[in-house]
Formats: structure tokens, sequence, C-alpha cells
DNA sequence: TCGTCAAACTTGTACATACATGTGGTCATC
DNA sequence: GATGACCACATGTATGTACAAGTTTGACGA
């Protein structure tokens, strides 16, 4: 990892926290130390220990409340940002070798829906990527990817089939800062069948993915279908704490 | 809503912010008064104004950076902890008439697979319910709820062709605190099928979840399969944020 | 005109303090 | 032994201050 020249404070006693937990020094249902313990534990104030139990709390490992100990929830998987990004990274971290198989990469004008779910004119310019992406080998997901041409410039010098596109746009200087998924299920046609060796009409879980720049412009819109016995998305929230997700219902004609 | 005697600066702060921007005052893309104007707004200090921009960080309504200034991000939809769990609060936010048809509710000792998911001993009693959902009168959703007795006293004791279990629990007393989705797809099996009228094999949405007492105890497990055009999930992460989520591999056994 | 640099912002981090508010245990009283 | 008042301690909220570390702006000079 990038070695930091100093590390902040309430980063230190955040992976502190973390790593006890996940480690198995505090378990489920344990009392954490108390904020005035950690204060002395890591000579700090109390600031950047309550900064470190927020963020623990929003990651879905802890609970806390007005006079009660601080408790640590059940073990919870959590992801950061990039690991859930880049299929590439998340294999790793899961001791998994990822591959995959570039169908096509394009440019094209893009059509109407395209055009919209990119928020550019119709018939303007985008990069394309269909892909089969493997676990081990084993057909795992197809990904639909689409790029603006200002950004798929970079995906077009890139070898798809060498690799994380998301390193690559990373490395490249592209600002990806935040992303929105939707995720429902959906039939394999034909293309997804023949790929994954499954039947046609076998359900895959769809993650559609939009990603923004910290400016807010549209750098990316995705498809990805996962066979569900490979992979399913997990989640946590708490009574309480602000939610970064939704239910919603699906309108008429909504894409 | 319950009368609060006062509200919490930072709440209030955060109320009016997240106000402001759903109802367009601030645009996505627009810069949010700074820190140093909204304390001189609601002269308060620093901590609260902090706060409340936390909060609507980890809401994925806006982003912010040193030296940069705080912009409004796309309008993303976000619910609270009472509206993703109870499926009739959240019909009622949409404006759309909840219905539920129950099947059957039971109590019996649990079998080996669900006594593991309740983690309980096999053959202790859990009280299980069976229901369609209906949205406007369409099917839209199957659930299958369990729970131990204790919780399910309070269940069987109750009309679930009325309304919201879960207000019941809240209304019982019971100390619902977290929750923990997984959610992937699956196909529609004969029972799946016949109430939402659709064939057998149609993808479902199947969201699988598990409630905890703040003090770690399981209260339910469930089973919820959504069709996927009456319903999406929907989630924001925000990199260098905290994520509560996690796509996960699944591993082989894994009911 | 154009680049440079410094000043004036911005948000992030940290410390010290005070009080509010809820929990849990002690202990005297009934 | 049960009850209830009380106290110690927990986390939540709020204020004030200071500095760190980026971004923007504009004055100034080449």
């Amino acid at each position: 990892m990038t070695q930091q020249r100093t590390r902040q404070q309430h980063d230190e006693i955040a992976h502190y926290l973390r790593t006890a937990i996940r480690e198995g020094y505090f378990q489920p249902g344990d009392e954490l130390p108390s904020e005035a313990e950690l204060t002395r534990k890591f000579t700090s104030s109390r600031g950047p220990v309550r900064q470190a139990m927020s963020t623990l709390r929003t990651e879905g490992l802890i609970s806390s409340g007005r006079g009660r100990r601080t408790v640590v929830l059940d073990n919870v998987p959590t992801q950061s940002f990039d690991d859930i990004i880049s299929f590439s990274q998340w294999c790793h971290n899961a001791d998994i070798v990822p591959g995959q198989c570039t169908q096509w990469v394009i440019r094209r004008p893009a059509e109407k829906s395209l055009a919209a779910s990119l928020r550019i004119p119709d018939g303007d310019p985008v990069v394309s990527v269909f892909r089969l992406r493997l676990m081990d080998d084993v057909p795992t997901m197809v990904e639909r990817l689409n790029y603006p041409l200002e950004v798929g410039r970079h995906v077009l010098a890139f070898d798809t089939d060498s690799g994380s596109i998301y390193q690559e746009l990373i490395d490249q200087g592209v600002d990806i800062s935040r992303t929105s998924r939707t995720i429902d299920a959906i039939g394999a046609n034909e293309d997804d069948a023949a790929l994954l060796e499954v039947p046609v009409g076998t359900p895959l879980l769809r993650v559609r993915r939009r990603a923004f720049t910290s400016a807010g412009e549209l750098i990316e819109s995705s498809d990805d279908r996962y066979l569900p016995w490979k992979a399913s998305f997990t989640m946590n929230s708490t009574r309480g704490n602000p939610s970064s997700m939704a239910l919603t219902s699906t309108h008429l004609g909504d894409v």
C-alpha cells in the first residue's frame, strides 16, 4: 500500500479498531473500550476518537448510544469504494484470480437510450466495451461499459484483456468520485446465456452503475450481470444512522 | 410525526439543507453555503454544521473536500431505516396503497437451515409467515418471515392481513436496531409463480434480511422476492467515505 | 499580456471544555 | 427482599480556538 507520511489520528484509531474487530480481538457483543480509554491509549482528544467511532458506525461494525457502552455488532462485510467498483480489485481481495475475455470494444454514436443514460446529446460518440469476466477461469459476469468519448479515449488505448479498466482510468488521472448503483434481476438474453454457459432466461443479478466526477459529470454507465450463485450484494443499515440506499418502485418506461 | 421538544441544531441544519436540496433551491452542481455562512445563519458553532454536512455526505447528497466548496451532487434517492424495512411504510411514502394477502402463519419447530439462519438450536420453536404483498392491488412481492418464538408471540397475536408487522413489533416494544440484507436473483418457484402470476422461473429480485436488536440478538430472518419490474435497489457510494455494503462471492453451500 | 506569488478564502483535523442525557450499579430505606 | 433515590460513568451535543492543507483570486511585476 502507499505509505502515508503521517497517518491521521482518527484514521489510525479507526484502523486499529477495525483490525481488532476483524481479527476477533473484540467479539460481536463485546464492549469496545470507552472513548476516555481510547483517548488515553492514543494520547488523543475526544474528537478523533469520536470521528473514528462514527466511521465504524456507518460501516455497520458497531452500535452506540447515550449512556450505553459501544458494542461490536455481528461481523459484517463492508468494502471500500475501490474494492467495490473494480472487479479485478475485488477478486484480488478474495484471493480469486480475475479474468476477462473482451467481446468487443467500439466507438460509435450513442443511440437514444444510451445517450440519455450518459446525459449527452443523441449521436454523440461513445466508447462501449463488452466483456465476459471470470473468477478462477470460471464465467461469472458479463459487463457492458459505456463511456463518453473524452473518457473513452483512454479505454480505446488500453488492452482490455489485460486487466482493470478502472485502474487504468485512475492512472490516467480520471477523477472518479462517486457511483450510483441500481440493482435488480433479469433473465439472461442470448448473448449473456452463451457467454455464461447457462440457458436463456436464467435469473441474473443485474447491477447498473453510473460513475461521476467530484464535479458531478457522468463518466461511465455500465450494466453488469452476475450469476447469482457466484456473487451477491450485502448491505447494512442501522436505525438512526443515515442510509445511502433506497428501494425504489420501478415505474413504467424506466430503462 | 412525533413532535420533538427542541430539535438538535445539527438535525435542524441537516433538515434545512436536505429540504432545500430536494426542493431544488440548491441544484445539482451548485455550491452550498460555506460552513462559516451556515454558522451565522443558524447562530451555531462549526461543530453542528459539520455534523450536518457529514450526515448529508454519507447520504450521498453532497461532496466536499479540503479547499473546495461543498457541492450538491445529483439528486439521488435515499430512505430512512424505517422506510426501507417496512413495505407498508415504503408504499405510503410513494403514494401507493400497500396490500397483503396472508398465505399462512404457523408456529413450528425450526428445521436445520432455518435454525442456523436464526442462530437457535435445531427444533426450537419459530413463527413463520408467508404473505403476498400488493401495490395498488397488483401482486408485487412475496415475503417469508421467520421469528424466534419470543418475538413471534407478537406476530401470532396480530392480524397479519391488517398491515405492517414491523409497526406492530415496534409498538410492542421490540427493539429493532440494525438489519443486514443480502441481495441476489432467483427464479420463481411454483409458490412464487402462482402468487405473483408469472411463469415458473421468472427472474425475481431476492432480498434476504436479518434484523437485530441493539444488543446484537437476531430477531428476524426473512426472504422477500420482488418482481424486478416493480422494484429495485439503489445505492450510492462516495470515494473516501465509509461504505456499508459489499459485493461478496457466494461460496458453495451458502443457503 | 501573461505568468508568479502571496493573500484570502475553503474544508479537514485536533484540542480543551462544558453540559445534556441516558444507563447501570450502590446503598439506604421500607 | 423489593423499591427507589442517588451517583458514577457512558455517549451525545455544543462552543471556542488553533492550525493544516488544499483552491481561488487578484495584485504585481516581467
